[in-house]
DNA sequence: TCGTTTTGTAACCTGATTGAAACAATTGGG
DNA sequence: CCCAATTGTTTCAATCAGGTTACAAAACGA
């Protein structure tokens, strides 16, 4: 899943030019040209992260800022700032709160998207990296290696990912558009059908008889379930 | 285990955004509001490393590195000082007591954190100096020499700091992001692309065989995997 | 300083991965 | 037993990720 970034910039040549560059970097920006909106679509769906131009019409970039860190649901999420004048820089950073870097214009896209990825590095919470060991199967996600009995296999970065996710939730059956969404990176334009695929593909690279898996079984009518086979 | 810092620093702005951006950097961070009690508790639980504000209340940063330094146990301690004043910058590092950086306010989070990462880099050097040896590779930091298969090698200090970096961490998946967060210095913005070459670069030394890695391997969709070759 | 080395980028190329589509097989309900 | 719905399987074009090379700029050394 693309994270998603929220931008607040009355500029219309910024604007641009920020969006073009976040989304070639793989993000999913969206735009507010005055701080009014921005509350309330942040609360129905919470970005990944906020860029504020510290002048904008309507509520400013420190007012947004002050908001957002005093919503519950929203406080934890990172917040840069756009600052015109260095100068600017010493409201915010000695008496404004919790701004977690800001990007003195002008800019270029290339800082802009560096730090926009390093300050998610930071936040990103650790997934889980310990090895897991299923019967015959084991999966190390530090290494994105695979073993199954014994032999290692290799798998694409899909595969990997979808296998793993099904062996830390052993039992649980999940439906087609559950595992796009979790599983896949960017949920948006993908078949359902195209989940069937790759657990064939799976199969074929940890079942001992892929017609007759003991591990990734179908629940037919509702999805898949991964199993410690008997 | 997480280094934790000590802060001591009076304003409770500053000292809020200083602990939110350290804590979110992965350190463990202490808060003194004055300087009094920072001695006795710094004998008790030794930091990592200190920064001090040069003026705070009751003891100020300056006398108090003075006596962390005259103090046995806390000596080999780093320190950093946040000044208002950039000429008192000059007095620090050269005149007064072993200060091993500064920070000028105002601060951006990011450089906060790169500073205090450079400091702590630089103590503790016993780390990474220890010789290596990976199958038919041999690496040596002190000395920055390699041996492939009995032959002296020379590198560049990327490329060696590269290698090093992998073959401390053998068998562990790292996207190229990683690998600049870890293995360049200095915060420059470089585009992840470059690691491939570097990649190249170092297989053309280390491998037997260049278009065949049998240590540094492609994991793709992911990044790159150095394993001691079988 | 000037020449040399190192560093990082851009451009192009190639092959692997991805996901949709088409068709086949299976299942379960009536 | 038949039908409709669901899932399985295979194929293939487009895309994407990585490899490679050449080169400009920066750093370095003499």
């Amino acid at each position: 899943m693309k994270p998603s970034i929220f931008v607040v910039e009355d500029d219309p040549d910024i604007s641009r030019l920020v969006r073009h560059h976040l989304e070639g970097a793989g993000f999913t920006v969206k735009l507010f040209p005055t701080g009014n909106a921005v509350m309330p679509e942040s609360e129905r769906q919470r970005p990944t992260l906020f860029i504020l131009d510290i002048m904008v019409p309507g509520k400013d970039g420190l007012e947004l800022c002050r908001q957002i860190r005093q919503t519950s649901s929203l406080a934890s999420i990172p917040v840069i700032f756009l600052t015109a004048k260095s100068g600017e820089a010493d409201r915010i950073l000695g008496l404004e709160l919790g701004a977690d870097d800001y990007i003195p214009k002008p800019f270029s896209p290339r800082e802009l998207v560096a730090r926009v990825k390093a300050v998610l590095r930071r936040f990103e919470r650790p997934l889980s990296q310990s090895p897991l060991r299923i019967g015959e199967i084991e999966i190390d996600p530090a290494a994105m290696t695979l073993t199954v009995r014994g032999q290692s296999v290799t798998t694409t970065a899909t595969e990997f990912r979808l296998l793993d996710y099904f062996a830390r939730h052993l039992g649980r059956v999940f439906t087609r558009d559950q595992l796009l969404d979790s599983v896949w990176r960017d949920t948006a334009y993908v078949t359902p059908r195209s989940v069937d695929v790759y657990v064939r593909r799976i199969r074929e690279k940890i079942e001992p008889d892929p017609e007759n898996p003991r591990y990734l079984k179908t629940v037919r009518g509702a999805g898949y379930r991964f199993e410690a086979a008997k």
